[in-house]
DNA sequence: GAGTGGTCTAGACCACCTA
DNA sequence: AGGTGGTCTAGACCACTCC
Protein backbone atom coordinates (compact mmCIF):
# COMPACT_ATOMS: atom_id res chain seq x y z
CA UNK A 1 0.00 0.00 0.00
CA UNK A 2 0.97 3.34 -0.71
CA UNK A 3 2.69 5.14 1.90
CA UNK A 4 2.19 8.50 1.34
CA UNK A 5 4.88 11.16 1.34
CA UNK A 6 5.00 12.11 5.25
CA UNK A 7 7.16 9.70 6.97
CA UNK A 8 4.76 7.65 9.14
CA UNK A 9 5.04 4.71 11.61
CA UNK A 10 5.24 1.42 10.75
CA UNK A 11 1.26 0.18 9.92
CA UNK A 12 1.17 -2.17 12.66
CA UNK A 13 2.20 0.24 15.35
CA UNK A 14 -0.36 1.92 14.04
CA UNK A 15 -2.75 -0.41 14.52
CA UNK A 16 -2.22 -1.30 17.54
CA UNK A 17 -2.33 1.69 18.72
CA UNK A 18 -5.48 1.90 17.45
CA UNK A 19 -6.83 -0.99 19.47
CA UNK A 20 -4.86 -0.09 22.69
CA UNK A 21 -6.86 3.42 22.19
CA UNK A 22 -10.38 1.66 22.01
CA UNK A 23 -9.25 -0.53 25.19
CA UNK A 24 -8.39 2.06 27.11
CA UNK A 25 -11.17 4.42 26.13
CA UNK A 26 -13.72 1.61 27.76
CA UNK A 27 -15.37 0.52 24.40
CA UNK A 28 -13.61 -3.16 24.56
CA UNK A 29 -14.14 -4.45 28.08
CA UNK A 30 -11.75 -7.46 29.52
CA UNK A 31 -12.43 -10.49 28.45
CA UNK A 32 -14.57 -9.35 25.01
CA UNK A 33 -13.01 -10.13 21.52
CA UNK A 34 -10.70 -7.98 19.74
CA UNK A 35 -11.01 -8.28 16.19
CA UNK A 36 -9.51 -11.26 13.98
CA UNK A 37 -6.58 -10.99 11.74
CA UNK A 38 -8.38 -11.66 9.23
CA UNK A 39 -10.95 -8.59 10.39
CA UNK A 40 -7.84 -6.62 10.43
CA UNK A 41 -7.18 -7.35 7.30
CA UNK A 42 -10.12 -6.11 5.31
CA UNK A 43 -10.05 -3.11 7.91
CA UNK A 44 -6.70 -1.61 7.51
CA UNK A 45 -6.00 -3.24 4.00
CA UNK A 46 -2.72 -5.36 5.05
CA UNK A 47 -1.73 -8.48 4.89
CA UNK A 48 -2.22 -11.13 7.96
CA UNK A 49 1.66 -10.72 8.95
CA UNK A 50 1.43 -6.94 9.25
CA UNK A 51 -2.27 -7.80 11.30
CA UNK A 52 -0.50 -10.16 13.74
CA UNK A 53 2.41 -8.10 14.68
CA UNK A 54 -0.09 -5.29 15.87
CA UNK A 55 -1.70 -8.47 17.82
CA UNK A 56 1.88 -9.68 18.40
CA UNK A 57 2.54 -6.05 20.30
CA UNK A 58 -0.77 -6.06 22.74
CA UNK A 59 0.25 -9.57 23.76
CA UNK A 60 3.75 -8.68 24.81
CA UNK A 61 2.87 -5.43 26.47
CA UNK A 62 0.14 -7.64 28.38
CA UNK A 63 -2.76 -6.28 26.77
CA UNK A 64 -4.62 -9.26 25.26
CA UNK A 65 -4.05 -13.06 25.36
CA UNK A 66 -5.01 -15.26 22.55
CA UNK A 67 -7.04 -18.58 22.62
CA UNK A 68 -5.97 -20.79 19.56
CA UNK A 69 -9.51 -21.52 17.72
CA UNK A 70 -11.49 -18.66 19.69
CA UNK A 71 -9.93 -15.27 19.24
CA UNK A 72 -7.78 -13.08 20.56
CA UNK A 73 -8.98 -11.34 24.22
CA UNK A 74 -8.29 -8.13 25.62
CA UNK A 75 -6.87 -9.14 29.00
CA UNK A 76 -7.80 -7.74 32.26
CA UNK A 77 -6.18 -4.11 32.38
CA UNK A 78 -5.22 -3.66 36.18
CA UNK A 79 -1.67 -4.56 35.29
CA UNK A 80 0.29 -1.35 34.50
CA UNK A 81 1.79 -2.40 30.76
CA UNK A 82 4.48 0.41 31.94
CA UNK A 83 6.35 -2.41 33.66
CA UNK A 84 8.14 -3.86 31.23
CA UNK A 85 8.42 -1.10 28.71
CA UNK A 86 10.70 1.16 30.09
CA UNK A 87 9.49 4.65 30.77
CA UNK A 88 10.47 7.35 32.86
CA UNK A 89 9.08 7.48 36.39
CA UNK A 90 7.57 11.39 35.54
CA UNK A 91 5.84 9.45 32.33
CA UNK A 92 4.55 6.17 34.74
CA UNK A 93 3.29 8.22 37.77
CA UNK A 94 1.46 10.75 35.16
CA UNK A 95 -0.15 7.59 33.23
CA UNK A 96 -1.91 7.10 36.76
CA UNK A 97 -3.11 10.23 37.40
CA UNK A 98 -0.43 11.55 40.25
CA UNK A 99 1.39 14.77 40.45
CA UNK A 100 5.21 14.41 40.58
CA UNK A 101 7.62 16.83 41.85
CA UNK A 102 11.31 16.59 42.74
CA UNK A 103 13.82 17.78 45.28
CA UNK A 104 17.17 17.83 43.66
CA UNK A 105 19.71 16.84 46.15
CA UNK A 106 22.90 16.54 44.15
CA UNK A 107 23.80 17.29 40.80
CA UNK A 108 26.94 17.66 39.80
CA UNK A 109 29.78 16.31 37.62
CA UNK A 110 32.09 13.74 39.38
CA UNK A 111 34.40 11.05 39.07
CA UNK A 112 32.28 7.42 39.14
CA UNK A 113 32.55 4.74 41.53
CA UNK A 114 34.16 2.03 40.19
CA UNK A 115 31.60 -0.56 39.76
CA UNK A 116 29.40 2.35 37.99
CA UNK A 117 32.71 3.04 35.99
CA UNK A 118 32.56 -0.65 35.35
CA UNK A 119 29.10 -0.87 34.08
CA UNK A 120 29.43 2.58 32.17
CA UNK A 121 32.37 0.84 30.21
CA UNK A 122 34.30 4.13 30.92
CA UNK A 123 37.82 4.81 30.88
CA UNK A 124 38.98 6.43 34.35
CA UNK A 125 39.77 9.78 33.37
CA UNK A 126 36.13 10.11 31.93
CA UNK A 127 33.24 11.87 33.84
CA UNK A 128 29.89 11.62 34.36
CA UNK A 129 27.15 13.66 35.84
CA UNK A 130 25.62 12.39 39.20
CA UNK A 131 21.79 12.86 39.47
CA UNK A 132 20.10 12.70 42.81
CA UNK A 133 16.56 13.50 43.15
CA UNK A 134 14.00 12.62 46.19
CA UNK A 135 11.00 11.69 44.14
CA UNK A 136 6.87 12.80 45.94
CA UNK A 137 3.88 12.03 44.71
CA UNK A 138 1.35 14.22 45.60
CA UNK A 139 3.55 15.76 48.05
CA UNK A 140 4.49 12.48 49.41
CA UNK A 141 7.91 10.85 49.63
CA UNK A 142 7.75 8.23 47.48
CA UNK A 143 11.21 7.26 46.10
CA UNK A 144 15.54 7.99 46.11
CA UNK A 145 16.75 7.99 42.55
CA UNK A 146 20.43 8.20 42.15
CA UNK A 147 21.53 8.16 38.07
CA UNK A 148 24.99 8.49 36.28
CA UNK A 149 25.36 9.42 33.08
CA UNK A 150 28.62 9.63 30.94
CA UNK A 151 29.39 13.60 30.76
CA UNK A 152 30.34 13.17 27.35
CA UNK A 153 26.87 11.70 25.65
CA UNK A 154 24.97 14.59 26.87
CA UNK A 155 26.68 17.61 28.33
CA UNK A 156 23.87 20.05 28.89
CA UNK A 157 22.33 17.97 31.81
CA UNK A 158 24.54 19.79 34.03
CA UNK A 159 22.31 23.47 34.08
CA UNK A 160 18.60 21.45 33.98
CA UNK A 161 16.36 22.01 36.33
CA UNK A 162 15.60 18.26 37.32
CA UNK A 163 12.86 19.41 39.86
CA UNK A 164 10.73 19.26 36.71
CA UNK A 165 12.19 17.50 33.94
CA UNK A 166 12.30 14.44 32.81
CA UNK A 167 15.48 12.88 32.20
CA UNK A 168 14.60 10.46 29.39
CA UNK A 169 13.04 13.13 27.27
CA UNK A 170 16.06 15.34 27.53
CA UNK A 171 18.71 12.35 26.30
CA UNK A 172 16.12 11.56 23.26
CA UNK A 173 15.33 15.08 22.77
CA UNK A 174 18.08 17.77 23.41
CA UNK A 175 20.60 14.91 23.18
CA UNK A 176 19.21 12.99 20.14
CA UNK A 177 20.11 9.39 21.86
CA UNK A 178 18.30 6.35 21.00
CA UNK A 179 17.43 5.00 24.37
CA UNK A 180 16.71 1.28 23.37
CA UNK A 181 16.73 -0.87 26.74
CA UNK A 182 17.54 -1.17 30.32
CA UNK A 183 18.51 -4.39 32.71
CA UNK A 184 17.37 -3.89 35.84
CA UNK A 185 17.67 -6.15 39.65
CA UNK A 186 15.09 -5.40 42.38
CA UNK A 187 15.85 -6.19 45.56
CA UNK A 188 14.07 -5.68 48.89
CA UNK A 189 16.63 -3.86 51.32
CA UNK A 190 16.32 -1.94 54.83
CA UNK A 191 16.46 1.61 54.50
CA UNK A 192 19.21 3.27 56.03
CA UNK A 193 19.27 6.04 58.07
CA UNK A 194 19.69 8.86 55.77
CA UNK A 195 17.18 7.02 53.89
CA UNK A 196 14.87 6.91 56.15
CA UNK A 197 14.94 10.61 57.14
CA UNK A 198 14.61 11.70 53.46
CA UNK A 199 11.44 9.18 52.83
CA UNK A 200 10.11 9.86 56.24
CA UNK A 201 9.63 6.14 57.16
CA UNK A 202 10.92 4.32 60.16
CA UNK A 203 14.88 3.39 60.13
CA UNK A 204 15.18 -0.39 58.89
CA UNK A 205 11.57 -0.17 57.22
CA UNK A 206 11.80 -2.42 53.85
CA UNK A 207 12.52 -0.58 50.70
CA UNK A 208 12.16 -1.72 47.29
CA UNK A 209 15.78 -1.04 45.11
CA UNK A 210 15.54 -1.20 41.26
CA UNK A 211 19.03 -1.12 39.99
CA UNK A 212 20.04 -1.27 36.47
CA UNK A 213 21.91 -0.07 33.21
CA UNK A 214 19.99 1.35 30.50
CA UNK A 215 21.61 0.81 27.04
CA UNK A 216 21.28 2.52 23.38
CA UNK A 217 20.31 1.06 20.45
CA UNK A 218 23.93 0.87 19.28
CA UNK A 219 24.75 -1.30 22.97
CA UNK A 220 26.50 1.99 24.64
CA UNK A 221 25.71 2.70 28.54
CA UNK A 222 23.95 5.07 28.52
CA UNK A 223 22.42 5.18 32.55
CA UNK A 224 23.42 3.80 36.10
CA UNK A 225 20.32 4.05 37.99
CA UNK A 226 19.46 2.96 41.53
CA UNK A 227 15.47 4.04 42.84
CA UNK A 228 14.42 2.98 46.47
CA UNK A 229 11.13 3.11 46.85
CA UNK A 230 9.12 3.05 49.65
CA UNK A 231 7.58 -0.20 50.75
CA UNK A 232 4.24 0.76 51.33
CA UNK A 233 3.29 2.89 48.68
CA UNK A 234 4.91 1.07 45.92
CA UNK A 235 4.40 -2.50 43.79
CA UNK A 236 5.58 -3.37 40.85
CA UNK A 237 3.31 -5.77 38.39
CA UNK A 238 4.07 -7.24 35.77
CA UNK A 239 2.68 -10.32 33.46
CA UNK A 240 4.73 -13.63 33.30
CA UNK A 241 4.35 -16.12 30.68
CA UNK A 242 5.00 -19.96 30.62
CA UNK A 243 8.55 -20.65 28.67
CA UNK A 244 8.06 -21.94 25.55
CA UNK A 245 10.55 -24.76 25.99
CA UNK A 246 8.33 -26.12 28.95
CA UNK A 247 4.96 -25.55 27.90
CA UNK A 248 4.61 -26.82 24.42
CA UNK A 249 2.05 -25.39 21.83
CA UNK B 1 10.64 -30.87 30.97
CA UNK B 2 8.95 -33.82 29.53
CA UNK B 3 6.20 -33.33 27.31
CA UNK B 4 7.06 -35.49 24.48
CA UNK B 5 3.73 -36.32 23.46
CA UNK B 6 4.38 -34.60 20.22
CA UNK B 7 7.27 -35.08 18.47
CA UNK B 8 7.69 -32.25 16.02
CA UNK B 9 7.95 -29.01 17.62
CA UNK B 10 7.76 -25.54 15.30
CA UNK B 11 10.82 -25.18 13.48
CA UNK B 12 11.65 -21.98 15.24
CA UNK B 13 11.71 -23.36 18.33
CA UNK B 14 14.09 -26.11 17.43
CA UNK B 15 16.53 -23.42 15.37
CA UNK B 16 16.22 -21.04 18.80
CA UNK B 17 16.55 -24.07 21.25
CA UNK B 18 19.77 -24.46 19.29
CA UNK B 19 21.48 -21.31 19.40
CA UNK B 20 20.39 -20.97 22.96
CA UNK B 21 22.63 -24.34 23.30
CA UNK B 22 25.63 -22.46 21.53
CA UNK B 23 25.18 -19.72 23.74
CA UNK B 24 25.01 -21.55 26.91
CA UNK B 25 27.64 -23.69 26.08
CA UNK B 26 29.92 -20.77 25.62
CA UNK B 27 30.58 -20.84 21.84
CA UNK B 28 29.64 -17.84 21.47
CA UNK B 29 30.91 -15.00 24.33
CA UNK B 30 28.39 -12.05 25.12
CA UNK B 31 28.80 -9.08 22.17
CA UNK B 32 29.15 -12.01 19.92
CA UNK B 33 26.89 -11.75 16.49
CA UNK B 34 24.49 -14.64 15.97
CA UNK B 35 24.34 -16.00 12.33
CA UNK B 36 22.18 -13.67 10.77
CA UNK B 37 19.04 -13.86 9.32
CA UNK B 38 20.24 -15.25 5.46
CA UNK B 39 22.72 -17.03 7.35
CA UNK B 40 19.94 -19.23 9.23
CA UNK B 41 18.15 -19.20 6.35
CA UNK B 42 20.72 -21.50 4.47
CA UNK B 43 21.58 -23.34 7.57
CA UNK B 44 18.14 -25.05 8.13
CA UNK B 45 16.56 -24.93 4.68
CA UNK B 46 13.91 -22.21 6.08
CA UNK B 47 12.50 -18.79 4.97
CA UNK B 48 13.17 -15.46 7.01
CA UNK B 49 10.18 -15.13 8.71
CA UNK B 50 11.03 -18.51 10.47
CA UNK B 51 14.77 -17.60 10.73
CA UNK B 52 13.05 -13.95 12.28
CA UNK B 53 11.11 -16.07 14.54
CA UNK B 54 13.64 -18.20 16.14
CA UNK B 55 15.65 -14.75 16.87
CA UNK B 56 13.00 -13.00 17.95
CA UNK B 57 12.24 -15.75 20.45
CA UNK B 58 16.02 -15.12 21.65
CA UNK B 59 15.50 -11.01 21.44
CA UNK B 60 12.60 -11.33 23.78
CA UNK B 61 14.08 -14.01 26.39
CA UNK B 62 16.98 -11.52 26.89
CA UNK B 63 19.59 -13.67 25.00
CA UNK B 64 19.84 -11.64 22.40
CA UNK B 65 19.49 -8.23 20.62
CA UNK B 66 19.57 -6.51 17.64
CA UNK B 67 21.28 -3.75 15.95
CA UNK B 68 20.03 -2.64 12.65
CA UNK B 69 22.53 -2.54 9.58
CA UNK B 70 24.99 -4.68 11.51
CA UNK B 71 23.54 -7.61 13.12
CA UNK B 72 21.96 -9.69 16.60
CA UNK B 73 24.41 -9.90 19.02
CA UNK B 74 24.57 -12.20 22.21
CA UNK B 75 23.68 -10.18 24.98
CA UNK B 76 25.48 -9.63 28.30
CA UNK B 77 23.95 -13.45 30.41
CA UNK B 78 23.52 -11.85 33.79
CA UNK B 79 20.41 -11.80 33.34
CA UNK B 80 18.33 -14.67 34.48
CA UNK B 81 15.75 -14.92 31.42
CA UNK B 82 13.81 -16.72 34.01
CA UNK B 83 12.16 -13.72 34.74
CA UNK B 84 9.39 -13.02 33.13
CA UNK B 85 9.08 -16.48 31.64
CA UNK B 86 7.25 -18.11 34.38
CA UNK B 87 9.07 -21.07 35.74
CA UNK B 88 9.00 -23.24 39.12
CA UNK B 89 11.38 -22.50 41.61
CA UNK B 90 12.43 -25.63 41.61
CA UNK B 91 13.19 -25.10 37.78
CA UNK B 92 14.66 -21.63 38.22
CA UNK B 93 16.93 -22.42 41.13
CA UNK B 94 18.20 -26.23 39.46
CA UNK B 95 19.13 -23.84 36.33
CA UNK B 96 21.57 -21.93 38.68
CA UNK B 97 23.11 -25.00 39.94
CA UNK B 98 21.50 -25.23 43.39
CA UNK B 99 20.25 -27.95 45.34
CA UNK B 100 16.65 -27.25 46.45
CA UNK B 101 14.39 -29.00 48.94
CA UNK B 102 10.93 -28.07 50.41
CA UNK B 103 9.50 -28.54 53.96
CA UNK B 104 5.69 -29.01 54.06
CA UNK B 105 4.47 -26.23 56.57
CA UNK B 106 0.71 -27.24 55.26
CA UNK B 107 -1.20 -29.38 52.59
CA UNK B 108 -4.69 -29.65 52.97
CA UNK B 109 -8.38 -29.05 51.29
CA UNK B 110 -10.08 -25.44 52.43
CA UNK B 111 -12.72 -22.74 52.02
CA UNK B 112 -9.89 -20.21 50.38
CA UNK B 113 -10.23 -16.39 51.94
CA UNK B 114 -12.61 -14.33 50.20
CA UNK B 115 -10.09 -12.51 48.26
CA UNK B 116 -8.30 -15.54 46.90
CA UNK B 117 -11.45 -16.74 46.39
CA UNK B 118 -12.54 -13.71 44.12
CA UNK B 119 -9.06 -13.84 42.45
CA UNK B 120 -9.88 -17.23 41.43
CA UNK B 121 -13.59 -16.94 40.32
CA UNK B 122 -14.62 -19.48 42.48
CA UNK B 123 -18.23 -19.79 43.83
CA UNK B 124 -18.70 -19.78 47.74
CA UNK B 125 -18.92 -23.19 48.17
CA UNK B 126 -16.14 -24.51 45.96
CA UNK B 127 -12.76 -25.51 47.94
CA UNK B 128 -9.71 -25.41 47.02
CA UNK B 129 -6.10 -27.01 48.14
CA UNK B 130 -3.93 -24.69 50.04
CA UNK B 131 0.08 -25.57 49.97
CA UNK B 132 2.70 -24.02 52.26
CA UNK B 133 6.09 -24.39 51.73
CA UNK B 134 9.09 -23.25 53.20
CA UNK B 135 12.12 -23.52 50.36
CA UNK B 136 15.45 -24.38 51.04
CA UNK B 137 18.55 -24.05 48.66
CA UNK B 138 21.62 -25.99 50.01
CA UNK B 139 19.75 -26.19 53.53
CA UNK B 140 19.40 -22.37 53.62
CA UNK B 141 16.08 -21.39 53.82
CA UNK B 142 15.29 -19.27 51.25
CA UNK B 143 11.52 -18.69 50.36
CA UNK B 144 7.78 -19.26 52.05
CA UNK B 145 6.07 -20.31 49.34
CA UNK B 146 1.86 -20.36 49.65
CA UNK B 147 -0.32 -21.35 46.80
CA UNK B 148 -4.07 -22.03 46.49
CA UNK B 149 -5.36 -24.25 43.76
CA UNK B 150 -9.41 -25.46 43.22
CA UNK B 151 -9.51 -28.86 43.47
CA UNK B 152 -11.31 -29.24 41.17
CA UNK B 153 -8.69 -28.72 38.40
CA UNK B 154 -6.45 -30.69 39.96
CA UNK B 155 -8.06 -33.61 42.89
CA UNK B 156 -4.87 -35.49 42.79
CA UNK B 157 -2.32 -32.51 44.23
CA UNK B 158 -3.62 -33.58 48.11
CA UNK B 159 -1.66 -36.68 47.99
CA UNK B 160 1.60 -35.81 46.54
CA UNK B 161 4.76 -35.63 48.46
CA UNK B 162 5.95 -31.89 48.01
CA UNK B 163 9.15 -32.39 49.79
CA UNK B 164 10.90 -32.79 46.10
CA UNK B 165 7.79 -32.29 43.72
CA UNK B 166 7.29 -29.78 41.44
CA UNK B 167 3.97 -27.91 41.56
CA UNK B 168 4.04 -26.88 37.85
CA UNK B 169 4.94 -30.40 36.37
CA UNK B 170 2.11 -31.87 38.29
CA UNK B 171 -0.43 -29.65 37.33
CA UNK B 172 1.17 -29.67 33.33
CA UNK B 173 1.49 -33.51 33.38
CA UNK B 174 -1.00 -35.86 35.50
CA UNK B 175 -3.37 -33.22 35.78
CA UNK B 176 -2.75 -32.06 31.91
CA UNK B 177 -3.48 -28.53 32.43
CA UNK B 178 -2.27 -26.40 30.24
CA UNK B 179 -0.65 -23.22 32.11
CA UNK B 180 -0.65 -19.89 30.17
CA UNK B 181 0.77 -16.76 31.96
CA UNK B 182 0.65 -15.31 35.45
CA UNK B 183 0.14 -11.59 36.63
CA UNK B 184 2.07 -10.82 39.97
CA UNK B 185 3.27 -8.08 42.37
CA UNK B 186 6.18 -7.29 43.62
CA UNK B 187 6.50 -5.53 46.87
CA UNK B 188 9.14 -4.81 49.50
CA UNK B 189 7.58 -5.96 52.93
CA UNK B 190 9.09 -6.67 56.59
CA UNK B 191 8.70 -10.36 57.83
CA UNK B 192 6.07 -11.08 60.50
CA UNK B 193 7.94 -13.03 63.80
CA UNK B 194 6.36 -16.12 62.29
CA UNK B 195 8.03 -15.56 58.64
CA UNK B 196 11.73 -14.23 60.38
CA UNK B 197 11.34 -17.43 63.12
CA UNK B 198 10.94 -19.89 59.26
CA UNK B 199 13.39 -17.89 57.75
CA UNK B 200 15.74 -17.49 59.99
CA UNK B 201 16.33 -13.72 59.87
CA UNK B 202 15.67 -10.93 62.21
CA UNK B 203 12.09 -9.86 62.96
CA UNK B 204 10.93 -6.59 60.19
CA UNK B 205 14.17 -7.66 58.23
CA UNK B 206 13.06 -7.07 54.56
CA UNK B 207 11.40 -9.43 52.44
CA UNK B 208 10.41 -9.49 48.79
CA UNK B 209 7.32 -10.40 47.88
CA UNK B 210 5.48 -11.70 44.85
CA UNK B 211 2.18 -12.59 44.63
CA UNK B 212 0.26 -13.19 41.65
CA UNK B 213 -2.56 -15.51 39.92
CA UNK B 214 -1.83 -17.69 37.39
CA UNK B 215 -3.80 -18.32 34.19
CA UNK B 216 -4.42 -21.48 31.43
CA UNK B 217 -4.35 -20.76 28.31
CA UNK B 218 -8.15 -20.80 28.19
CA UNK B 219 -8.22 -17.76 30.78
CA UNK B 220 -9.22 -20.16 33.97
CA UNK B 221 -7.31 -18.89 36.74
CA UNK B 222 -5.13 -21.61 38.05
CA UNK B 223 -3.46 -20.08 41.08
CA UNK B 224 -3.11 -18.05 43.99
CA UNK B 225 0.47 -17.96 44.92
CA UNK B 226 2.25 -15.70 47.47
CA UNK B 227 6.19 -15.78 47.93
CA UNK B 228 8.10 -14.20 50.42
CA UNK B 229 11.80 -14.45 49.33
CA UNK B 230 14.64 -13.31 52.45
CA UNK B 231 15.75 -9.87 50.90
CA UNK B 232 19.78 -10.62 51.75
CA UNK B 233 19.16 -13.41 49.15
CA UNK B 234 17.50 -13.18 46.40
CA UNK B 235 16.83 -10.62 43.41
CA UNK B 236 14.84 -10.41 40.60
CA UNK B 237 16.60 -9.29 37.16
CA UNK B 238 14.89 -8.20 33.72
CA UNK B 239 15.22 -6.20 30.59
CA UNK B 240 13.00 -3.32 30.25
CA UNK B 241 12.76 -1.79 26.55
CA UNK B 242 12.34 1.00 25.44
CA UNK B 243 8.07 1.67 24.30
CA UNK B 244 7.35 2.07 20.88
CA UNK B 245 5.47 4.68 21.08
CA UNK B 246 7.77 6.73 22.90
CA UNK B 247 10.59 5.49 20.66
CA UNK B 248 10.10 7.31 17.64
CA UNK B 249 11.71 5.61 14.00
C1' DG C 1 -18.03 -26.60 8.24
C1' DA C 2 -16.68 -22.08 9.27
C1' DG C 3 -13.79 -19.28 11.84
C1' DT C 4 -9.91 -18.70 14.73
C1' DG C 5 -4.97 -18.47 15.82
C1' DG C 6 -0.07 -21.12 14.85
C1' DT C 7 3.22 -21.82 11.59
C1' DC C 8 5.51 -21.43 7.19
C1' DT C 9 6.97 -20.03 2.32
C1' DA C 10 9.11 -16.96 -1.19
C1' DG C 11 9.42 -13.24 -2.57
C1' DA C 12 9.78 -7.50 -1.95
C1' DC C 13 11.42 -2.66 -0.63
C1' DC C 14 13.44 0.10 2.90
C1' DA C 15 16.86 2.15 6.41
C1' DC C 16 21.02 1.57 8.37
C1' DC C 17 25.93 0.24 8.94
C1' DT C 18 30.57 -1.01 7.42
C1' DA C 19 33.77 -0.79 4.12
C1' DA D 1 28.24 -1.68 -2.67
C1' DG D 2 26.94 -5.34 -0.05
C1' DG D 3 25.24 -7.10 4.21
C1' DT D 4 22.23 -6.48 8.05
C1' DG D 5 17.85 -6.03 10.33
C1' DG D 6 12.70 -3.68 9.82
C1' DT D 7 8.64 -4.05 7.51
C1' DC D 8 5.32 -5.89 4.28
C1' DT D 9 2.71 -8.85 0.78
C1' DA D 10 -0.10 -12.86 -0.70
C1' DG D 11 -0.56 -16.76 -0.51
C1' DA D 12 -0.50 -21.86 2.18
C1' DC D 13 -1.54 -25.84 5.51
C1' DC D 14 -2.45 -27.09 10.20
C1' DA D 15 -4.80 -27.55 14.99
C1' DC D 16 -8.24 -26.06 17.52
C1' DT D 17 -13.05 -24.41 18.93
C1' DC D 18 -17.72 -23.62 18.18
C1' DC D 19 -21.99 -24.59 16.07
Amino acid sequence: MSRGRVPLKPVYLRIARALQEIIESGKLQPGDLLPSEHALMAAYGVSRNTARSALDLLVRMGLAHRVQGRGTFVTVPKVKYGLFYLSSFTEEVQRQGGKTTARVLALETTIPPSPVARALQLRPDQRVIRIERLRLVDDVPLALHLSFIPEHLCPLLVDVDFTTASLYSLLEGPCGLRIARSEQVIRAVAATPRQAALLEIPRGAPLLSIQGVTYLEDGTPVEWLQLFYRGDHYEVTFTAIRSPWEAHT
